[in-house]
RNA sequence: GCAUCGAUGGUCUAGAGGUAUGACUUAGGCCUUCCAAGCCUAUAGCCCGGGUUCGAUUCCCGGUCGAUGCACCA
């Protein structure tokens, strides 16, 4: 019945005039990339973090830290993001094109081309045609496109930063205290809401692809054997429509099942996935994705990064641009920790008691100090240590100490067979990590919100936000602005206000213009004061959606309000 | 980043080498006893920089932003 073909557009319009979305700075001219958050956005916002906070720290127990957005190298050293983060570019002599070099080459048809150095890379390129302008691209230069955005910290040293690209090294870096925090038990997590930046060569989509964007990450740390869930329980019936890797293949429908039956089937890697699959679905739904346009979809063998273990991202279905990535959940093994262990040289490990303690035959060569030594003299203790881990000939043992060899006869040291009790093992935690992009949710929320019916021949907009995440919560007019009706109404309204509900209070102009007013920026109820209040101390309250009223004693509006939004009851339950 | 097209009050829009039309919105007032009613009044605009010109919002060049395609990215 309505055309929602160009819904992108009327949201565009939408937020920035009622104070969404604007283009950033715009007296300076805006910059592709980066938005502003008016005052309704923020609040929609943050209403939708809360909802994230709800389920990560409320439910789960998982804190939240915050940790800065600027790191220094060696965080992204350890990552990847410093080597892996960029793309071997190069800029076509002819067309002057920005081209990715190992794309083009791959597409000469030359197999490799991913590993290939930039120099590599150059000469491979010189007899391919560009695929831009079709000329032979000859002598050009290869270089890397970094995606973070580099600077540098304090005056002097020039020490090199980066803007984080991720929230989630923040939890790594921060594991060993966070291990502490949790009395060094596994599993636990830590989650982080903010911002973080990569710079896009050519962003578009509005608040789809941004330069700086808010990200809402939770890591979970897990022993690698012991990746059943613990409350597995809270989601084992919970059904999810899945887009495996067999599904996509052979271009057929997800799937939709239980996450029992997607973990015993094997579909879903393991427990603590499906877990997040199933939470993640929960969690959209609640803030105002419709479940027909939500599916989860299993990254191909080929787009699953080498040390993940199965990722899943959770798709929106947008008008505008199809299938969007808003959420990714991902088994990372022990990938991060193992790489910031061997950057930093510390332990990224857990100590796990064994239950019973395990008793095992130990060989252990003990060098004998008094003979060593005079022998030795300052080498003898690094003879030592290296004796302790070699494994004895039959005359002795030769170990190397720096550059040089030392032959030590058998006699300069003992070996000790011996049974001890070993209390437990390091253990190096897997990670599971669901990634969340806040300002993909908000946009998914506002188009599917969106919707437009005729009422009395008028246009209506409405955003049918859920009242949870909407922005204002409820609005307060006086019927008349005048015969003490508005007073009434603004009292009300400062009673809402200490109830923390966030009450809008307008008397100006027609009420059918002020209910089209809340109706377009999502407000989920309006209170009505009349003539009758003055009687017998009664409001309606007016549902966005239905546009249903009801009467109401107006001293049992906070309660009624305060359940309205938090859904502990329908509109259609409130009665008089 | 390349190519094409575009940019006029908050929004939509008319327009011409001589500072701009109309509607909606917003604000104030009148009116109005529940869904953008009516009347009066007001606020508010030619994307930025340079060039041509007596004069540029209009023509030219460059930039920014946006749309589309390519490329890139997720």
């Amino acid at each position: 019945m309505i055309d929602m073909s160009d819904v992108y557009d009327k949201i565009n319009d939408l937020t920035k005039r009622r104070g969404f979305v604007w283009p950033t700075s715009e007296c300076y001219g805006a910059v592709a990339g980066f938005i502003d958050y008016g005052p309704l956005g923020s609040m929609m916002k943050r209403r939708i973090e809360d909802v994230w906070r709800s389920f990560y720290v409320i439910q789960e127990g998982y804190y939240e830290i915050e940790c800065p957005t600027i790191g220094q190298e060696s965080i992204f050293i350890a990552s990847g993001h410093v080597k892996g983060f960029s793309d071997k570019m190069f800029q076509c002599p002819h067309c002057k094109e920005y081209l990715r070099a190992d794309h083009v080459v791959e597409g000469g048809g030359i197999a490799g081309a991913s590993t290939m150095s930039e120099e590599q890379l150059s000469a491979a390129l010189a007899p391919i045609t560009c695929p831009a302008c079709e000329e032979v691209i000859g002598t050009v230069e290869v270089f890397p496109f970094n995606l973070m955005f580099q600077t540098t910290i304090g005056p002097g040293s020039q020490r090199s930063g980066y803007l984080r690209p991720e929230t989630a090294q923040g939890m790594f870096t921060d594991f060993q205290r966070l291990l502490r925090f949790y009395r060094d038990k596994l599993p636990f997590g830590a989650v982080q809401i903010g911002k973080s930046y990569r710079n896009e060569i050519s962003p578009r989509q509005g608040m789809i692809r941004l330069r700086e964007f808010t990200q809402a990450e939770a890591e979970i740390f897990v022993h690698p054997d012991e990746k059943d869930h613990p409350r597995f329980a809270r989601y084992a019936g919970y059904e999810v429509p899945l887009f495996g890797q067999t599904q996509q293949q052979e271009n057929s429908a997800p799937l939709v099942m239980t996450m029992r039956e997607a973990v015993d089937t094997g579909i879903i890697a393991n427990e603590y996935v499906a877990y997040y699959l199933a939470l993640t679905h929960q969690l959209l739904v609640r803030i105002g994705v419709k479940p027909d346009r939500l599916r989860f979809r299993q990254h191909l063998p080929d787009e699953l990064a080498h040390y993940a273990e199965d990722c899943w991202d959770a798709e929106v279905r947008s008008d505008r641009f199809g299938w969007v990535e808003t959420v990714g959940i991902a088994d990372r093994t022990d990938y991060d920790l193992r790489a910031h262990e061997k950057q930093s040289g510390q332990s990224f490990t857990v100590f796990i008691q064994y239950e019973t303690p395990k008793r095992v035959q130990r060989r252990r060569v003990v060098a004998d100090m008094g003979a060593l030594g005079p022998k030795y003299r300052g080498k003898a203790k690094d003879i030592a240590d290296a004796l302790a881990t070699t494994v004895p000939g039959p005359d002795g043992i030769t170990v190397t100490v720096g550059s040089e060899q030392f032959f030590v006869p058998k006699d300069l040291y003992k070996i000790i067979e011996e049974e001890v009790d070993l209390p437990g093992e390091e253990v190096r935690p897997h990670v599971i990590e669901p990634s969340y992009g806040i300002d993909r949710m908000c946009y998914a929320v506002l188009e599917q919100s969106y919707d437009e019916e005729i009422v009395d021949g008028e246009e209506r907009r409405v955003l049918r936000l859920p009242p949870l995440v909407a922005p204002v919560q409820v609005a307060v007019f006086p019927l008349m602005n005048r015969d003490g009706l508005d007073s009434i109404a603004e009292q009300l309204t400062h009673t809402l206000h200490e109830h923390h509900i966030l009450a809008e209070y307008d008397d100006s102009g027609a009420i059918g213009r002020r209910y089209r007013r809340q109706d377009e920026i999502g407000t989920p109820f309006c209170i009505t004061v009349d003539y009758d209040t003055r009687e017998d101390q009664t409001v309606t309250i007016r549902d966005r959606d239905s546009m249903a009223q009801v009467r109401v004693p107006v001293d049992r509006v906070p309660g009624i309000i305060s359940d309205l939004i938090e859904g502990k009851r329908s509109f259609s339950t409130i009665c008089p």
